[in-house]
DNA sequence: ATGCCTTAGAGACTAAGA
C-alpha cells in the first residue's frame, strides 16, 4: 500500500463553503476526501473548480439537503454504486461509492433523526440497517475497503464534551448506539478509536453557545476500515484549524493516513 | 420545552441541521 491520505469532510453547503474547501483541499492535500452535505443539485456542483485544484470527482446532489460526493486528487474515482440497497422508495442522496487509488470507497451520509421519537428517527435506525446488511460483504471483501462520513452517531460518552444536554438526541441514543456497535461488531476498525482509545477527538461543533471557542464538540465523523484495508492505518486525526476559519463548516475534516503494514 | 446559529430556497419566511 503506498502513501494514501482519505478524509471525511461534512461541509455543510457546497456553494457557501467552496472558500473554505478549496483552502483545506491546498493545505492538506488529501489523496481521496468524502463530503456530505452538498445540499445543491447535481448541475450546481463545483467539477472545474476542483479540476483546477487538482482534484476529479463524483456527487449524488439533491436540492436543499443531503448530498455526497467524492473527490480524488490527480484521479477520476470509479463509481460502483449510488444509494443503498432495499428501499427503492427512499430518494435522499446519502450513499456513494467509488473505487479510487486501489481503494473501495464508501462515503456516505447516515440520517439525523432527530427529533426522536419520530417518523426521522425510524427513517434513521431503517437506514442504518440497511446499511450493516449492505456492510457486511464489504467487510468480508478481501479488497481494502473504507466506510468514511457522518454517521451522526456519537459512538460513547468519551465522543463527546457533556452528554447531559444531548440525552434526549438522535445521537446519543442507545438505538443509534447499537446499531453502530452492531457495524463495528462485523469486523470493522473505528481508525480514529483504534489509534486513540482513551483521548477525547471531536469532528463536530455547533453553531450554538460557542461550543467551538468551548471546545464542547461531537465525535461523529468516523472512518471504518475493514480486516484487509486495517493492517495499513498508521495514523488517524482531525483538521480542527478548518473549523476555526471564518465562514466554517460546523464540521471539521477527520483523516486517515495509510502507509506499509504495520509492524506488530 | 426552547433558544442559542447557519444553511438553502423561496419570498420577506420556513424547514432542517445535530
Amino acid at each position: 500500500m503506498k502513501n494514501l491520505r482519505i478524509a471525511t469532510f461534512n461541509v455543510n453547503g457546497m456553494r457557501a463553503r467552496l472558500p473554505n474547501l478549496l483552502a483545506w483541499l491546498e493545505r492538506e492535500k488529501p489523496d481521496i476526501a468524502c463530503l456530505q452535505e452538498l445540499k445543491s443539485v447535481d448541475s450546481a456542483f463545483p467539477a472545474a473548480e476542483l479540476e483546477a485544484a487538482g482534484y476529479g470527482a463524483i456527487w449524488q446532489g439533491q436540492s436543499s439537503w443531503n448530498g455526497v460526493a467524492i473527490l480524488a486528487r490527480d484521479a477520476q474515482p470509479l463509481e460502483s454504486r449510488r444509494g443503498l440497497p432495499g428501499d427503492d422508495g427512499d430518494t435522499h442522496s446519502r450513499y456513494l461509492e467509488a473505487a479510487v487509488h486501489g481503494v473501495l470507497v464508501g462515503c456516505l451520509y447516515l440520517p439525523n433523526g432527530n427529533p426522536q421519537p419520530g417518523p426521522k428517527f425510524d427513517y434513521k435506525l431503517a437506514w442504518f440497517e440497511r446499511l450493516i446488511a449492505y456492510a457486511k460483504d464489504l467487510q468480508s471483501s478481501e479488497h481494502p475497503v473504507v466506510l468514511a462520513g457522518d454517521y451522526n452517531v456519537v459512538p460513547t460518552d468519551l465522543d463527546i464534551y457533556n452528554p447531559r444536554s444531548w440525552l434526549k438526541d438522535a445521537l446519543l441514543q442507545p438505538e443509534s448506539r447499537e446499531c453502530y456497535q452492531r457495524l463495528l461488531d462485523q469486523g470493522w476498525t473505528d481508525s480514529l478509536r483504534h489509534l486513540y482509545p482513551e483521548d477525547r477527538l471531536y469532528t463536530f461543533w455547533d453553531y450554538f453557545r460557542q461550543h467551538w471557542q468551548k471546545n464542547s464538540g461531537l465525535r461523529i465523523d468516523h472512518l471504518l476500515l475493514n480486516p484487509a484495508l486495517s493492517p495499513y492505518l498508521q495514523e488517524a486525526g482531525v483538521d480542527a484549524w478548518v473549523r476555526n476559519e471564518p465562514h466554517a463548516s460546523d464540521h471539521a475534516p477527520t483523516w486517515i493516513q495509510l502507509g506499509s503494514r504495520k509492524r506488530r
